[in-house]
DNA sequence: GCAATTATGTACCGTCTAGTACAGAACATC
DNA sequence: GATGTTCTGTACTAGACGGTACATAATTGC
């Protein structure tokens, strides 16, 4: 009976989510939402309560993915090494547009409490994956014992975030090297 | 000859430079702005070029204050805990406005050449304070000399940064103070 | 008090904003 | 093919946006 819709669903969220994360969210207008997505108002407005209920739903989207493209492979191999990966794949895309969780926190999260509790839960997924490479680095003796790992999981979540920050204004990438070098050099 | 001007320029420059850090700029109108100023549009345009302008002047104007103010006494008494303190004074600030040149690091700079120069100069200037805090450090021995002091000094800078995010969302002040001594614990 | 000069308040400009209303097109069922 | 349902393009709203133009008010030197 119902008339299918004629775009698929996550790709449009998809290509939004990454317009949200590339250009903010306020400096984003919804019409450049709407041709970023591909698809009309009508029905944008069908799917969604308006720009800010996307603004969720993006955060969710972005929540899910980044943990799975940061962490790929995280769970064989050197558990230091998985972790400085991360860190490394932070330096390669110097620059560029961050981390949308990073970038919400620091835009939106101290005056929208709804924005603040969606970050809240996208950091606590990092920070989950950070400790289950910490736990399993322990066992296997790569990291320090005499360091809580939650503690660790925390301070290296913190840190990819200081991490991002430097690399908005420093192109250096030899200089973010040493910076994550120094900061990884805790886990020893 | 000419006529004074009514209202006091860097006091409206420090009222207004406080908006934008804590509103952000994008979503800071300049309406919002001349009120928070207390000038008229007429005022505004006679000494600045427009917000974009005034953005400029409030980074720099930032950036003279805030090594101040984290650094005040730091010449004095042990390095290690003039630095612990810039760290306690972000805990102590959580969930607020943060660092006005993180925020623009995030929500400018990697779009706009121009802001990204200010944001540089500005983190260069906290750079150099926690420089000198190190040197001075390595000289009494309160920090461990095997370190490059330009490394440390802006592996800081990044952690101080990470902090910030984390502060945006992390309302457990204990949770921080954790995640700073991990940080600090690289000195020793 | 007068003229010269400059600061300021206000009205205005065109453009863009998020969001709504609605007509018509496209599909599934029968 | 008719009918009912839903999707989608377009026109529209009311207000906010950054910025400009200009008349008026306020101060100075004389």
């Amino acid at each position: 009976m119902p008339r299918p819709r004629e775009f698929d669903l996550p790709t449009a969220v998809d290509r939004g989510t990454h317009l949200l994360w590339s250009k903010g969210y306020e400096a984003t207008s919804l019409d450049d939402l709407l041709l970023a997505m591909g698809i009309g108002k009508s029905s944008f407005y069908a799917v969604f309560r308006g720009k800010r209920d996307f603004l969720f739903k993006a955060l969710d989207h972005y929540s899910d993915q980044v943990v799975d493209t940061l962490f790929r492979d995280a769970a064989r191999g050197s558990a230091r090494a998985a972790i400085a990966r991360t860190f490394e794949s932070v330096i390669e895309r110097a620059g560029m547009e961050g981390c949308f969780l990073q970038n919400c926190a620091i835009e939106l999260a101290h005056r929208d409490a709804e924005t603040r509790v969606a970050v809240r839960r996208g950091l606590r997924r990092l920070e989950k994956a950070y400790y289950d490479t910490v736990v399993r680095g322990q066992k296997t003796g790569e990291i320090r014992k005499t360091a809580d790992a939650l503690t660790l999981s925390r301070y290296l979540t913190a840190s990819l975030n200081g991490l991002q920050t430097l690399a908005r204004v420093e192109r250096d990438r030899n200089v973010l090297r040493q910076v994550a070098q120094t900061s990884l050099s805790v886990l020893k």
